[in-house]
RNA sequence: GCCCCCAUCGUCUAGGGGACCAGGACGCGGGCCUUUCAAGCCCAAAACGGGGGUUCGAAUCCCCCUGGGGGCACCA
């Protein structure tokens, strides 16, 4: 089994390419067979030199290596049409010589012109065969003494044509509905049409993977395989991704609006919003496929184990972030400690923090559990590496206290935890939780002044491991900043 | 306007004529646990778009309608 992913380089790499070479990075690894990346550069206006990159980095992160492709090269090199195109020209001579395809020399005004006539009519904007039953003898005179032409598909005037997709009944239309394409344009580079079928059978492509844009244009591929006498791939066209509403395909316009839920549709973006390539690579097989009535997680070898065609739906799927979230907060605490370290310290430094290996180990299951994405370790634990923090005073007085209760409260606390021997968190728990009996509090008032003197957060880790963890010199500096904030309050309860 | 595709809870989906007064998951609501928040566990609400057929029997098959999506470039 030959499977390909055929990305264009014209843009930034979104969450649907992604879906699609996964499809295709398990079949081959399932079936043992080689999945290829080429690149479909046939479009110099739209071309982005950055996107290769892009695309590449996205799969790499995704953890999709590929077993041919531009970098690498393989036995059916070059994998970047722009360096393929005297392929594209020997084939399309060929499709002329079987009478196929044929030389246009239309302008772009007179075909513009065509169109628009065609809409006012309300007829379908076609070609209208001006060039089609020009002598090939004559045509190609013409075009070799440099006259401006395209090449384009002669389609059979008459009949219909079936194309065979693996999720679908067949798809039949009538031939009377498929314009002649342009195969080759002006400039002498082909359109998708032309490059991407010559180069699925040239690489000897078992299983072509594609959207479903290309379900109006299958007919026309089916002819191309037809005129050529090739061997027909097996085809599988995917639904597109939908905005969370179901409303409308995703667009980066949704990710712009907050209320969508949608972070980004890029790949990259993803893994910069703390994402784990593992819930990434998860959610996406699920919008399109599913295994049984039951089961949700798939880490890749499972994905690769159990992946099937059959079991691949075609209808659209609304992408859903919360659902993304949940898998990455499982995937985030099946993550061995040390992985997980690994992964969340380059956000730690992104946000200016020095962070001593010893201590992020001990912070690891602190907050494993707390966070859904890696960027969220930022909030939950950075007092843990702030030199100081800056409580909002009011929030330093207790539930149902006064200021000046509250600061009582933290000088006892004070004078308990400094005459600790240690700051284990047994012995700390039991001393803290003894004091507040003494102090006639409930552990939730007490460890509440603490919480906001401790972490300047009301939403934070375990307390007490996290003092443990901060060390007694710090802890007490906290709660003596805490205990002056306190006093410079009046009792206003 | 023309062509093509799709249709089960808000969302992702299971379902292949009787096993379905439709199952799982996210989210939402409630509860338990609890030093906050999570995590975990439990409970609840929530769907076969409509109409015709076929059949003893339809979420499942067929047709129509409706809705949604995609396409109609010298883009892919």
């Amino acid at each position: 089994m030959r499977v390909r992913f055929a990305p264009s380089p014209t843009g930034r790499f979104h969450i649907g390419g992604a879906r699609t070479a996964l499809y295709n990075y398990l079949l081959a690894r399932q079936t043992g067979g080689s999945f290829v990346l080429r690149i479909e550069d046939t479009d110099q206006k739209r071309y982005d030199p950055t996107a290769q990159d892009e695309i590449m980095d996205s799969l790499r992160w995704l953890g999709l290596d590929w077993d041919e492709g531009p970098d690498i090269g393989g036995p059916f090199a070059p994998y970047k049409q722009s360096e393929r195109l005297l392929i594209y020209h020997n084939l399309i001579e060929e499709l002329i010589d079987r009478g196929s395809a044929y030389y246009c020399f239309c302008s772009p005004e007179r075909l513009s012109q065509v169109r628009n006539e065609q809409q006012k009519q309300n007829l379908s904007p076609r070609y209208d065969g001006y060039c089609r039953s020009l002598s090939l003898q004559d045509a190609r005179a013409r075009a070799k003494d440099g006259e401006s032409h395209v090449v384009r598909f002669k389609t059979p005037k008459e009949g219909k044509t079936t194309g065979i997709d693996l999720l679908r009944d067949p798809i039949i239309v009538d031939n009377i509905n498929i314009d002649d394409y342009i195969l080759l344009k002006s400039d002498g580079i082909p359109v998708y049409h032309m490059a991407a079928i010559s180069d699925d059978h040239l690489m000897e492509i078992t299983h072509v993977f594609r959207g479903s844009e290309w379900l109006p244009t299958f007919p026309l591929h089916v002819l191309i395989y037809e005129a050529f006498e090739w061997e027909q791939p097996q085809w599988i066209h995917l639904s597109v991704f939908l905005n969370p509403t179901g409303k409308g395909k995703l667009s980066k316009r949704t990710a712009m609006d907050p209320k969508s839920g949608v972070k980004s549709v890029y790949t990259l973006d993803l893994k910069e919003l703390g994402y784990l390539h593992e819930a990434v690579n998860n959610w996406c097989a699920l919008m399109g496929w599913s295994y049984d009535d039951h089961t949700e997680i798939f880490p890749m070898e499972d994905l690769i184990e159990k992946f099937s065609l059959d079991k691949l739906s075609s209808s659209p799927a609304a992408v859903n972030f919360s659902k993304l979230d949940h898998f990455n907060g499982i995937y985030i605490r099946e993550l061995p400690s040390q992985e997980l370290k690994r992964r969340i310290l380059p956000f730690l430094q992104e946000a200016g923090y020095r962070v001593e290996d010893e201590t992020l180990e001990s912070i690891i299951p602190l907050i494993r559990e707390r966070i859904h994405t890696l960027d969220e370790a930022v909030e939950m634990a950075g007092f843990f590496f702030q030199e100081t923090i800056h409580p909002d005073p009011s929030l330093l007085i207790g539930k149902d206290m006064t200021a000046s209760q509250s600061a009582f409260a933290a000088q006892r606390v004070y004078e308990v935890i400094e005459a600790l021997p240690s700051m284990e968190c047994d012995s700390l728990e039991n001393e803290l939780r003894n004091l507040a009996d003494e102090l006639n509090l409930k552990a939730s008032q007490l460890f509440g002044i603490l919480r906001i003197a401790v972490t300047g957060q009301s939403v934070s880790p375990p307390l007490i491991e996290s003092m443990e963890v901060i060390g007694k010199s710090k802890v007490l500096e906290r709660i003596q900043e805490a205990i002056a904030l306190l006093s410079a309050q009046s009792d206003t309860k």
